[in-house]
DNA sequence: TTGACAAAGTGGGAAGAAGTGGTAAGATTT
DNA sequence: AAATCTTACCACTTCTTCCCACTTTGTCAA
């Protein structure tokens, strides 16, 4: 099962090179998922690395209610268009394209964030922001979270 | 079934180490709940340990019941990001990122909590203050408890 | 009640892995 | 054919983790 977490600081080097902490890459079974990733664009413009072989089994699935036929033409074409198959040197780095980075508004400092299937690509800068404009909301998510919880195993005294 | 209790304090070493007491570890049972941890931010902002297993139970549930979908995406990027998994070295040690450490004002002398199905993380300081401020209503609180417990047991003649 | 032994907890040094930067070789383009 | 860009490989540094040893706590027996 893939259950990527954390938030993990680097900086793309000189050569456009990404490090990918082995503390993430050993997060996913190699076995099941492979080895390389898949770099596509995400919702909020956010560039996010998928498992190749996870990927490609979401891919098949395809745009789940999409409307009219243009429209899951125009999102197949896009999510396909904006996606690109990465490869890790022996380091563990990926190559990060330049117009991708600009795109994506990627400087230099990055934040890696595991996020249950993906890892997302953030700016740091705007990661922090992120954190502390939503860190509120967490937490009033999470309690409410925690009683629906309570008030379930209430219910079926059971985890 | 999961029932952690009591307080432990522990200090975190130069090294960002932190003891977990063989009286927490031993009320877990590894072949059911794994024998590593995931810490993950709890609401208050404190930092929970989980049982491996069982957070991966609890976080394929996920959020209930979310509104808008862009508050459930930020939901779920949230508590995937804010929580990392752990291992015990030999001597049953966890390391304390700093980043982690700064963000839940830790020092050096924790309080390790148990609470039913996880490990709160606090301040020895901020514990002891915890504790005091909320001591009066706590009693109060277990009277109405028993109170109810009474009456619930002489309806149903059972406990 | 005290002493001894065993288990739990703490600290530090060393080996090894992870992360980072650079250099060289090869490919591609002008 | 030369120059530049890319990629692979290598070496160095930093950090993590393992291991060993010492201290403290708890238990059992005399």
């Amino acid at each position: 099962m893939l259950m990527l977490t954390g938030e993990y600081e680097h900086t793309i080097d000189g050569k456009s090179r990404l490090f990918i902490s082995n503390k993430l890459r050993s997060q996913i079974d190699s076995e099941q998922y492979g080895s390389n990733f898949y770099l596509a664009m995400g919702s909020n413009g956010i560039y996010c690395l998928y498992p190749e072989k996870y990927f490609q089994q979401i891919a098949l699935v395809g745009a789940p209610g999409m409307g009219a036929p243009d429209e899951s033409v125009s999102f197949e074409r896009m999510s396909f268009a904006l996606a690109s198959k990465v490869e890790l040197d022996r380091q563990g780095r990926l190559l990060i394209n330049e117009k991708l980075r600009k795109r994506a508004n990627l400087g230099t400092a990055l934040t890696l964030v595991g996020v249950r299937d993906h890892i997302e690509l953030w700016n740091t800068d705007d990661w922090e922001r992120y954190l502390e404009d939503n860190l509120h909301q967490f937490h009033t998510q999470l309690e409410q979270a925690r009683q629906a919880q309570f008030a379930k195993s209430g219910r079926d005294m059971e985890i």
